[in-house]
DNA sequence: TATGAATGAGCATTCATTCAT
DNA sequence: CATGAATGAATGCTCATTCAT
C-alpha cells in the first residue's frame, strides 16, 4: 500500500509523493481528522521526513491547496481558446472543469470542502482561487456583452454577482454529477449553459425579470 | 459572555441553550475544533451535563443540524405563498433563503459547511435538507413551464440539473452577500432571479443554447 | 426490569431492594465498573435515594459484603448438627455451601472475586467471613482428633494450614462445580471428603507423608 | 522510584520496563483503579509511548496476564524433574510454585484476582494458564495411581475434581503463606502433601470417604 | 538524506456525588 | 419520602511535533 518504498529520491519527487498522499488523505478523510502517520505511511516515507520537506500539518494542507488549485485552473485554461467565442470559451471551460473536478475527487473535495470549512489561512487560499475562476467569468460575461454589440449598464457588482452564480452553479452540477451515476460532464456543461446563457442574453439584451412592486407579506 | 448563569432550568430551555452554544461554536471554529469544554461553557453549565441531554458530540452535532436545517426550512416556507405565481413564489422564496443565512451566519455555516464536509451520518442529514429545497425548486420549475403553457419535454434529470444548478447558485450568492458589504437580500434574490428566470424561460421556450460543433440533443 | 416501581415503601423493603440491586450489579458488572446510576435504575429507585439510604459506593458494596457474608454462614450453620459426628459436620456444611454458592452466583461473586480484588476495607470484610469458616474447619479438624482419641500433636499453625488448604479446596471446586454442566453439590463434596478426609486421617494417625531427603537440583 | 529515566532505549527494553510498572500497578491497584498515567509514570515514560508499544490498556493487560502466566508455569516446569516419582514431581512443583507467588506478588495478584475478577477477554487468559496446571496434577494424579499398580477405575471427572480441588488447596494456600509470616515455602509445600497424598491414596487403594446415610457411588 | 524513539498538550467521555425542591 | 438538575475530577486515548543518531 503507498508508494513503493524506494530509497534516496530526489527530493522534488518525495514531495511530489507526499503532496499525492496528502491530497488523497486530506480529501478523503478531512482536514482535522487526516493524521500526519497516515500521510506518512501512504507517503512510504517516515514522519520526520515529511516535516523536513513540509513544515507543518499547516504548510503541507496549504501546499495541497496551492497544487490542486493550480491543477484545476491550469486545467480549465488549457480546455479554453482565448480566441473563440465568449459562448464557446464558457462551455470549453465548463466541460474542462467537469472533467477535471470529476477525475480528481480528493482535490476537488480539498479545494472545495476542506479549505472552505477549516478557516484561516486556508480559506483565503481557496477564495483565491476562486477569484480568479470568478474573474474569468466575469470576463466572458463582459467579453459577451461586447459582441452582443451592447455596451452593458450593467452595474460592476451585479456582473460580479452573477458570475458568482454562475461559478456556485457550476460547483453545486459538479457535486451533483459525480454524485449521479450517468451523468458526463458535457451534460452537466449543457444544463448549466442552458440554464445560464440565455439569462445573460436577456439580461445584456436589456429584458431582466422585475421583481414584483409589492413584497408579500408572511401569511398574508 | 455566555448565557447567564441562571441555575437550575427545566431540561428543555437548558437543551436549547446548549443547542444555540453548539450551532454557534461548530459554526465558527468548525467540527472538529470545537471543544465539548467550549460549548458546555459557552452555554454556561458543566460537560457533564451537555453529555447527560445530548449524549455525544455526534449527537450533538446532529441536533444542531436537524435544528438549522428545520429553521431554514421553515423560513423559506413561511416566506412563500402557494397560491402565487411560480415566479413569484422563486423571488419570495430566495429573499426569505438569504435573510435567513444572513441573519444565522453560524447556522448556515454548520448546514452548509461543517455537515457536508465532515461525513457521514451527518453529510446524509444536510443532504436531506438540501433535497427538500431542490425539490420545491423542481416543483416550480415544472409550474412554472404549466402556467406557459407549455409541456416541456425536458427530461426529469434535466429539470433535477436545473434545480441543482439554481440552489448552487443561491448558495454561493448567499456566501458573496454575507462576504459583500452592502448586498441586501433583495439585491441578491434580483441577481439570481435576472439570471435564472430568463434562461429557464428560453429552455421551456424551446429556444436552448446550442453547443458548437455539436448538436446537442437536448429538444434539438 | 428490576424491581416494580412501587412508591412509598418502608425504609428497610427499599434498602434490601437497594441490596438485592447492588449485589446483582456488583456480581456481574464488579465492583468498579458498576456504577450507581444502573444500581439505582435496577432497584427502581433515584440515586439520591441511594445516597440517602447507603450513604456512599464504599458503603452500599461493604452493605452487598456484609449480607452476603451473614447469608452464607448461615447457610452453612444452617446445614450442621452440632451434634453429629466432625465427618458428618463437614459433609453437611459442604453441601451447604455448594448448594449456596450455586443458588447464589452473585452473592459469591461479590464474596470471593470481588471484595478480594478492589483492596481495603472490602478485602477484610471479605476476610472476616472467610476466617470464620476456617476457623470452624479448624475446630472440625481438632474435634476430628479428639474423636480419634488421638491428642494430636499437630502444632497450631499446621492445623490452620490445613483448614486453608480444605477451605481453599472447596472454594475452587465451587467455582469448578458452577462451570461444570451436570455436577451436582453433592458430588463436589463427595469428591472434597474423599480428597480430605483420608488425608487427614493418616495425618492424625500419625503417618504424614515425608518430604524426600534432599532438594531437587533444576535439570540436575 | 520509577525505573531510572534513561532516554533513547531500545524498543524491547522499553517494553519489558512498561510491563514490570504494568503488572505491579495492576497487582498492587486492580486492574480498574490502574490509571495509564500511573503506569507510565512508574516506567519512566510518557503515556502516548505507552499506548504506541502496547495499544491499549486491554491489550497492555492481557500482556502483563500472559507475562507473568508464562513466568509462573516456566517457573514450576524448571522446579520438576519429568522422570521423578509422581509424589516428588508434586512436592517440587509446589514448592517451586510457592516460591514463585512469594517472590512475585504482583504477579500473582495479576493472574489469580485480577485476571479472574474483571471479566473476558482477561479471564479467559488467565483459565488458560491455570488449565495448563490443573492438566499437569491431572497427569500426576494418574501417574501416581499407575505407580501403585491400580488402575483405578476413577472416573474422568472425579479425577478432574481432584485435581482442581488440590490446585485450588495450593493457591489458597499460596496467599495464606505469603500472609503469614515466618510459613516457607517448603513448610505450605510439606502442609499440602500431608493433606492430598494420603487422601489421594486411600481413594486409588479403594478406601473412599462413604457419605453417612448414603452409599456413595464412587467405587462404591 | 532519513528515521526510531519520545513527548506535551488536549479531547471526548464517564462517574460518584450533591443541591434545591 | 423522593427526585430532577447539576458538577468536579478523572481517565483512556490521540496527535502534531521534535530530538538524537
Amino acid at each position: 500500500m503507498g508508494a513503493v518504498k524506494t530509497k534516496r529520491m530526489p527530493r522534488a519527487v518525495r514531495e511530489q509523493q507526499m503532496l499525492d498522499a496528502a491530497v488523497r488523505t486530506f480529501g478523503q478523510r478531512g482536514y482535522m481528522a487526516a493524521s500526519m502517520d497516515e500521510i506518512a505511511e501512504l507517503a512510504g516515507v517516515s514522519k520526520p521526513l515529511v516535516y523536513l520537506y513540509l513544515n507543518s500539518k499547516e504548510d503541507l494542507f496549504t501546499a495541497c491547496i496551492r497544487r490542486e488549485a493550480a491543477a484545476l485552473t491550469a486545467a480549465v485554461r488549457a480546455g479554453v481558446h482565448p480566441e473563440s467565442a465568449a459562448d464557446r470559451q464558457l462551455w470549453d471551460g465548463l466541460r474542462a472543469f467537469f472533467t477535471h473536478t470529476a477525475q480528481n475527487p480528493d482535490g476537488w473535495s480539498v479545494l472545495h470542502l476542506q479549505a472552505r470549512t477549516h478557516g484561516e489561512p486556508f480559506a483565503s487560499e481557496a477564495a483565491a482561487m476562486r477569484a480568479e475562476i470568478v474573474a474569468f467569468v466575469t470576463q466572458l460575461i463582459l467579453a459577451a456583452a461586447r459582441e452582443a454589440h451592447r455596451d452593458p449598464d450593467l452595474p460592476e457588482r451585479e456582473v460580479a454577482g452573477l458570475a458568482e452564480a454562475l461559478v456556485g452553479a457550476a460547483e453545486s452540477l459538479a457535486d451533483w454529477a459525480n454524485a449521479t451515476p450517468g451523468v458526463t460532464e458535457t451534460e452537466a456543461a449543457a444544463t448549466l449553459m442552458n440554464f445560464a446563457w440565455s439569462g445573460l442574453g436577456n439580461l445584456m439584451g436589456g429584458r431582466p425579470w422585475t421583481p414584483p412592486g409589492t413584497t408579500h407579506e408572511v401569511s398574508g
